[in-house]
DNA sequence: TTGTAAGCGTTATCAC
DNA sequence: GTGATAACGCTTACAA
């Protein structure tokens, strides 16, 4: 027999008691712990089942799974005897249940390194905005940019029954992860990177953004350009550095290598390096500041050696932040549409699992916009260093 | 026979196309679609099964489940096949079929607004960085504020087997959210909510943070202080009057009601009603703002009106924000940390599931902190209005 | 049109 | 120690 006891549960006013707060925890660890461990008494509340449905409104448990299903071959009366258990009992079907007959999960999982960016956190909102039209839910996790945490994440979806993975990597060419991705037995989408996988992908056009910022610099009559970025091992670095070097090209401007510095995007790096540049022997008359954490240093140390931007320095960052906005002077900032981002990766991940295995991995590029504030003007007349008067001509690109 | 495909998968280099952007999507819809409708063709990637892994190993399938679930009465050799075939095939025990067995299902669900808001954010990020060490993973969705869709969520997490659910409700007197919530059939716990239900729940203390704001415009002299706030039907609302309410009373200052303005969280709202609270007979010297959003309609209304921060009016706001550090001047605000309140979650979840329905449900308390900034000083000696000098005495409290 | 039963991938309870 | 086998809650042939 079968029967349950009666439902539904009845809710206890409960007294509260006021605890001062705790804050103690030791620092997260990389391991996601014992994936799916025993528990010991795994309190369970009694949730009632099809069968109890089938039960109380007098019918056989297929015909319950019938009117759930909206099979159109049951009769009126049998689907309203039916749907009135249902809803005495609240019953709802088990997803998990429902997952072990074949049915897909409709679980996609997501992972970047921070839910904290404000640049995932609204590629979720767009994400599950399309996702959870059509019935997905969505399981989020930081991997605080361990590719160790990513592996065990890949795992873990795969665990889980994810139907699908949106996924911005931290290293591209991780091998650990490359090749736990190309085992997952789940299709993916790579947010802003690029693999040699059978993936579709979604970024920004940042070698559009990156190019066209750089040439605007250049018509201002800018010709000591100074890049500071992080990233050589994602696409998003690579792209912005490919569009900064041809908007040069495209320009006829001779580029100096060495007022290029992309070696991380960290905030101290910014600051460290905007003072080399700023002390180099030759310094440059504008700064694009590639990396929204990058931007804080720099701006610590323009502050510090007391350059006015824009009459000194001009200053453009990418992407746009709070920070970009709210200085003084507003910041110039290469933006994209990060909310749309995230739509777009859900749609073709939607269109993978629509199309199957067979489906042709696709690029989607959503566009960037350059946002124009106070930190651009042309250089200053004469260069502060001793030498070189000759290059600060104003002539727009030839 | 259960034999199946080879593994494993192998993974292809595909080509990628670049697509331009197709940025065309209706707007996000309450509905959660069909739950878990019939999938047409689920192409689900082959998977081994713990049979697969017995069959390779030569062992019986319940040997495979012994060993990954460290059953100690396992002989070495065995336990060593069956590891060896594991590593082979890829296999990883299925989460579904675990929790069909009564395991639990380790999914943690979390409600909130919209996770672009960075105190949602901040707080999954301290939950998840609990949860996922023991083994959980964070289901999120956003409910737009939407009761209706709040609902729905609540359902869907039934169905999904969630172990428990961290929410931040948008109005904790709506009848069928509680209803829905009182017939979950799992644990919840309330951040920044108070409601008559057996839950746990962790709040910020806005009731001390906002009364020390209070007094200490108190202290500087000021007797006419405004407050622009919303949510008259949440804990967070009531607490924050309660402080202002309170420091008066310490202070033996009457307030004015026709100063307190705390309809709704809108920025539009603050612009209105600070431009009202300007335009005053007797107008403040200084305002609260208790609202994040508010502070930008509040801070445009100032502007537009030509007023001096903090020379005519002084201004604090709660919570913290990125505007509030970057306005010029910078805005003294209360602050708390969201990291701190979802990890207390987390936590108090967790402590719930481990001792059952019979624990006594507990609120977490967790502190807020004032940040003096540029914002405050002593009222101006006359009051801009004609009449009223002798209330402009600068006694701290008595 | 509806009832019956096999089976999804596990775990747990039996024997052996 | 290890091998069968019966669940778990559901879907879906197949029978009736």
């Amino acid at each position: 027999m079968n029967m349950r006891e009666t439902f539904p549960f009845t809710a206890r006013i409960g007294m509260r008691a006021l605890l001062l707060s705790r804050m103690t925890q030791p620092p997260p660890s990389v391991a996601i712990g014992p994936p799916l461990q025993r528990s010991p008494s795994t309190e369970r509340v009694v949730r009632p089942t099809a069968r109890d449905v089938a039960q109380l409104a007098g019918m056989a448990l297929g015909t319950v799974s019938r009117v759930v299903n909206d099979v159109p071959t049951v009769r009126q009366d049998a689907r309203d005897k039916v749907l009135a258990a249902m809803a005495e009992l609240g019953w709802k079907p088990n997803a998990a249940a429902q997952h072990m007959r074949g049915r897909a999960s409709r679980i996609v999982g997501f992972i970047f390194s921070d839910i904290r960016n404000p640049l995932y956190a609204s590629m979720i909102k767009g994400a599950e905005d399309v996702l959870s039209r059509q019935g997905y839910t969505l399981m989020v996790s930081s991997s605080d940019g361990l590719p160790e945490r990513e592996i065990a994440l890949l795992d873990l979806f795969g665990q889980r029954q994810a139907d699908g993975l949106i996924f911005a990597i931290s290293q591209e060419s991780h091998a650990g992860v490359q090749a736990t991705l190309s085992q997952a037995g789940y299709p993916f989408i790579l947010l802003e990177r690029e693999m040699a996988l059978r993936a579709g992908s979604v970024g920004a056009d940042h070698d559009g953004g990156t190019r066209h910022a750089t040439r605007y610099l250049l018509e201002l009559g800018h010709r000591r350009i100074a890049l500071v970025s992080g990233g050589q091992d994602n696409r998003v670095g690579r792209d912005r550095l490919q569009g900064f070097v041809d908007a040069h090209h495209a320009a006829g401007v001779a580029l100096d290598p060495s007022l290029i510095r992309h070696e991380s995007f960290a905030e101290e790096y910014g600051f460290r390096q905007t003072q080399l540049l700023l002390d180099h022997a030759i310094p440059p008359t504008a700064l694009l500041v590639l990396g929204q954490h990058l931007l804080r240093g720099v701006l610590r140390a323009i502050r510090l050696k007391g350059i006015a931007i824009p009459q000194q320095l001009s200053l453009i960052v990418s992407n746009d932040s709070e920070l970009a906005q709210l200085a003084t002077p507003a910041i110039s900032a290469i933006r994209y549409d990060a909310y749309a981002l995230g739509r777009e990766a859900a749609q073709l991940l939607l269109q993978r699992l629509r199309e199957g295995p067979d489906w042709t991995p696709t690029r989607i590029e959503v566009p960037t916009e350059f946002v124009l504030r106070d930190s651009c003007a042309a250089p200053p007349r004469a260069t502060p260093s001793p030498s070189a008067t000759a290059a600060s001509s104003r002539t727009p690109r030839p």
